[in-house]
DNA sequence: AAGCCTGACAACCGCGACGGC
DNA sequence: CGCCGTCGCGGTTGTCAGGCT
């Protein structure tokens, strides 16, 4: 028997998504909740199929999740957990849950993977140090594309979050903040994994937006809700591939000499 | 200044897993 | 128990912007 189609070929809007079609998915999931997207085109009349409107509601439009600018420590999660899991995209995306697996995927594939084969290529020793490369530089979106467009989104989302959602008692006034007010709760699928904190990574406690600086409050962290797994430990336990981290640590500057200390 | 090349990222496609009937 | 529908994941492609020659 062959596999139905996931949606008409005909009739379905493909290629970038615009601002009207995001408003009305987005007015849909804070109506309805994430899930049953099947159902999604035919109740929004959106002229999109259901994936393309699960895809970008997860990848883009769902609230909580940071665009752009990878921190060094992100990095070398990505790296390490990559090497452990191998292209297990979602699961290495639930230890960074501001990231999508998609935002995952192509940064390992456009950055992580290009500099580690090509480190291992030439020797680590030698490798030259990509300054201001990739991994601590690239936070401004090169693309003014409407798709790039974090303000667009975090308008578009905060609109709504004002009109549906009481304001959070005090939550700064970023679009992350106040978008991860209704994340977890209405994603039964991500239960396993919560959005833990709009702006740290307790499970990596030297995280922070600017990737270079080491907090040290790691134990206010372990009372929220951390899937501190056999996983963690076995990230900050296992013996970390030294060389990995010695290719990480010499493949960049010196936001990498933070990486050590995180495993 | 124009054309070409490369990199980055959003989106699509196909497949497998899972749950309901 | 098997079939069918839906969802989620990973691989791949397409498009666009910026840089380079």
């Amino acid at each position: 028997m062959g596999r139905p189609p996931c949606c008409d070929k005909v009739g379905v809007k493909k290629g970038p998504w615009t601002p009207e079609e995001d408003l009305v998915l987005v007015s849909y999931v804070q109506e309805h909740g994430p899930g049953n997207w099947r159902s999604v085109p035919a109740s929004t009349g959106l002229a999109r199929c259901s994936k393309s409107c699960r895809l970008r509601w997860t990848n883009y439009l769902r609230p909580g999740i940071r665009r752009g600018s990878f921190t060094p420590q992100e990095d070398a999660v990505i790296a390490h957990l990559q090497s452990l899991l191998g292209n297990r995209w979602a699961a290495i995306a639930t230890y960074l849950p501001k990231r999508t697996d998609n935002d995952i995927k192509n940064y390992w594939n456009t950055h992580l993977k290009k500099r580690l084969q090509k480190q291992q290529a030439v020797g680590a020793i030698f490798a030259p140090p990509p300054t201001e490369s990739a991994a601590c530089s690239f936070s401004s979106p090169s693309s003014l594309s409407y798709a790039s467009s974090v303000d667009n989104i975090s308008r578009l989302l905060d609109g709504f979050m004002k009109a549906s959602l009481p304001p959070p008692a005090s939550s700064a006034p970023t679009t992350q903040s106040s978008q991860s007010v209704s994340d977890a709760k209405d994603k039964p699928g991500h239960a396993a994994v919560h959005f833990i904190d709009a702006d740290e990574y307790p499970m990596f406690p030297a995280f922070h937006d600017d990737g270079c600086c080491i907090s040290g409050s790691f134990a206010s962290d372990q009372q929220q809700q951390v899937p501190l797994s056999s996983i963690e430990e076995w990230l900050f336990d296992e013996a970390v591939e030294p060389k990995m981290m010695d290719q990480l640590a010499s493949s960049s500057d010196e936001c990498y000499s933070l990486v050590p200390m995180l495993f």
